[in-house]
DNA sequence: GTTGCCATGTAAGGTGTTACATGATTTA
DNA sequence: TAAATCATGTAACACCTTACATGGCAAC
């Protein structure tokens, strides 16, 4: 899937410049993207070209003038049929996993406190999803389905990280077990 | 992290050549790179450019040349100070919760329909890790220990996809409750 | 006789990141 | 006086994917 869509998710509800959008995304967990401009204005660029968007500009005498696109009838379209589009399975890149691969290089101590460094990000990282739940900076919250949908989308990133944290005790809890030498096979 | 390291781990249990790569990189979820040759030469040439692997050039009458690579000791060294680098946080592309964003422009049905393929298909993946899981395909286990981080790395995935059923299930479930009007708030 | 395996790679394109550039205004 | 905010964008590069090219051999 590719930027574009969420793009016309957001004019979906009002019109937006660049560098609003370029903080809708800096902002939030589950639109994976930096939020950096090179992407977001080339983006808003082939939207134009597409007539899935139209520009408007605003002349502001101290600023560089504002762009602010609208979603068209077309865009609307398009984002309608993307929505219905057959879903595609989440895509992981699970470094750290790889580099579990080789770690039985690692003497037990190192292989441990590198556990405990990964356990402390993931649990600061837990912390920061459900400050930002919490908070709710971008829900739309037009109906209460809607919301129920926003709720359990922070809910999958939260379970994420509850689930790594949960796997992560494991896995220590099982080297000190093997340390111990009372390992099962 | 970039493949490089991946490369010189496979290369750490015995010499390979790109083609043998390519296929342990298809062949495992885990190693999220496609797996595409393109990747692995290229790799390969930069780890030779740095003297991190050696190659040795296996003549053959009917097919292309194997050119077997073979880890240096600078390769091991360089990967054993990965192993030990601090880790990441895992990378999740979620692209359909960006899709789910906008679900509420789908009419019930479709919008459960959408959720239903999801999850057969969430499903489908779980039964590839399981059954990858009890093949034990790629297994190194030279130690307990590191038979152990591999069981586990499998454990993970395994996770973490029940974790995405589960999640689904329940977000169907509270949707079918929406339009019997029994929400709380 | 077509598919798949062995084994090397190239070409082209899509996607994404970081850093840089401008320049006035507000806040610490 | 340094920084962040508003607002646009460019440049350079890293990374990753699909498809293509070669060509003999084995299996179904």
């Amino acid at each position: 899937m590719s930027i574009e869509y969420a793009i016309l998710g957001f004019l979906s509800w009002r019109p937006l410049t660049g560098y609003d959008l370029k903080k809708l995304f800096a902002d939030s967990e589950f639109f994976y993207w930096s939020g950096n401009s090179n992407q977001i204005y080339r983006a808003l660029v082939k939207l134009h070209g597409e007539e899935l968007v139209s520009r408007e500009i605003e002349r502001q005498n101290n600023y560089p003038d504002r762009k602010v696109y609208t979603i068209t009838g077309e865009g609307r379209a398009a984002l309608r049929a993307w929505i219905g589009s057959t879903p595609e399975l989440p895509e992981l890149r699970h470094a750290f996993l790889v580099q579990l691969a080789w770690a039985d290089l690692l003497p037990p101590e190192e292989l441990d406190a590198l556990l405990k460094t990964y356990e402390d990000r993931a649990r600061a990282q837990l912390l920061i999803c459900q400050e930002q739940e919490r908070r709710g900076e971008i829900d739309p919250a037009r109906t209460p389905r809607e919301a129920y949908l926003w709720r359990m989308m922070a809910e999958n990133w939260i379970g994420f990280y509850q689930h790594e944290l949960a796997w992560v005790r494991t896995l220590r809890d099982g080297l000190v077990a093997f340390e111990n030498g009372e390992r099962e096979a």
